[in-house]
DNA sequence: AGGAATTTGTGCGTATGTATC
DNA sequence: AGATACATACGCACAAATTCC
């Protein structure tokens, strides 16, 4: 057997996770939610169990899922989207301080032709934000994200962007690239942030990508060395 | 069937795997080393092909082996020291570069009381080195290797430092916690370097772990922004 | 408490697809 | 082109953990 529906397609198991996936990020299986028993699932998508749990066991490989013998197999989202950026942030030079943010403006404008290229449209929203910690403001942060999205409403906009992306875009982030480097502050700074226009600033420049590797977001952070360190961290710290 | 050889044992391919990881870790097996062909191993070990490839799968997750289809496998163990630092390395700006490093000193020293705070000794190896990219010096290097190690000899010191962990202190870098921003030039800094000293550059504080947790090394980076960029990456880029 | 039913985990064997040599 | 070797997929039997009556 064996026989695949079209020849030279993704093999079946990944066919399957992908869809999963495309479920979990639709909202239409939340956090928690159980699956219906491999059997039966295996049933639905006319597969075999075995190539069934091959999905299963790649889902579980990226943490969306949970499966417990005995039990079932139940979706586990949280975590996820701070999972990648609780590793990437903007610290107290002392170490912690309570992070939030005040978002300045929101367009849609052409894309920026200098910086990282992404994406594949002309324009994107631009958000425009001061970063504080502790209510202190240490950091100014420009983010694009890429059009074909319903235009970005300021009101949307949560504390956390990931939040934003989690809750109102459906996409979790999977991977973050980021530059680091020491760039002009722009001349629309403020006199609230510490650094003023066309001076140098530590800078951060990043690309966040969703699992399906789309650039989702791309932005740059200028952030007062005096006030702020900006850590990353991987593996065991 | 399905008979297990002795009741309540781990399931046979996680027994396979870790036999495997065994004769990796005694030597037995080295980088590169191709195994026998799975209908061949699986026979040696008087288990299903399906069990021998669960296990491989794992070895495969570890990062331990690449499977290559048509091929073989094969036992892949460097890139294990690399994976943490792979993520976290200097560039040009434009991208790539080869990088390269030249020593300027190593010598035993008390600890320095500024920085972030390591190790439970008084003194520890300082190594000051200049770091290049395509033969150009891009960045000022400063590394503390906890004392309690033999002295580090500079004759010792490979091109990649993390070689070195491993390969003359026998530790693996299991994490990595960087702090950047922006910071002065110390004065020992070099014409060579595109910095001058008392000048502000580019910083990069970096903690490196041990699987076991110590504290394996402390250093400060400073680059010049004109020439690299310091690239941090996690998750899918 | 206890046993049956349910559900996932482990393991075997086989056939066929596909990349490499 | 043929042989070799890993990848995918099917189906079955039994083990082990959980759930439910």
């Amino acid at each position: 057997m064996a026989k695949l529906a079209t020849p030279s397609a993704l093999p079946r198991y990944i066919q399957i996770s992908e869809r999963l996936i495309r479920e979990i990020a639709a909202g239409r299986l939340v956090e928690g939610a159980r699956l219906p028993t491999e059997k039966d699932m295996a049933a639905d998508f006319g597969i075999a169990v075995g190539t069934l749990r091959k999905a299963l066991a790649d889902l579980e490989a990226k943490g969306l899922l949970e499966r417990i013998q005995g039990s079932g197999n139940y979706i586990r989202t949280s975590g996820q989207v701070e999972s990648v950026y609780s590793f990437f942030r903007l610290e107290r030079v002392q170490g912690g301080g309570l992070p939030t943010a005040e978002v300045l403006s929101v367009e849609r404008r052409q894309k920026p032709s200098d910086g990282l290229s992404f994406g594949t449209g002309e324009s994107a929203d631009r958000i425009r934000r001061l970063r504080l910690l502790d209510g202190d403001v240490v950091a100014l942060e420009e983010i694009w994200l890429d059009a074909g999205q319903p235009a970005v409403q300021r009101a949307d906009l949560s504390e956390s962007l990931y939040l934003y992306f989690k809750d109102a875009l459906g996409v979790v982030i999977a991977g973050v690239e980021d530059r680091i480097g020491v760039a002009n502050v722009p001349d629309w700074a403020d006199v609230r942030f510490g650094v003023g226009p066309g001076q140098r600033a530590a800078f951060v420049e990043r690309l966040s990508r969703s699992e399906a590797g789309a650039v989702v977001e791309y932005s740059r952070t200028w952030f007062d060395e005096t006030k702020a360190r900006y850590v990353a961290r991987m593996g065991k710290g």
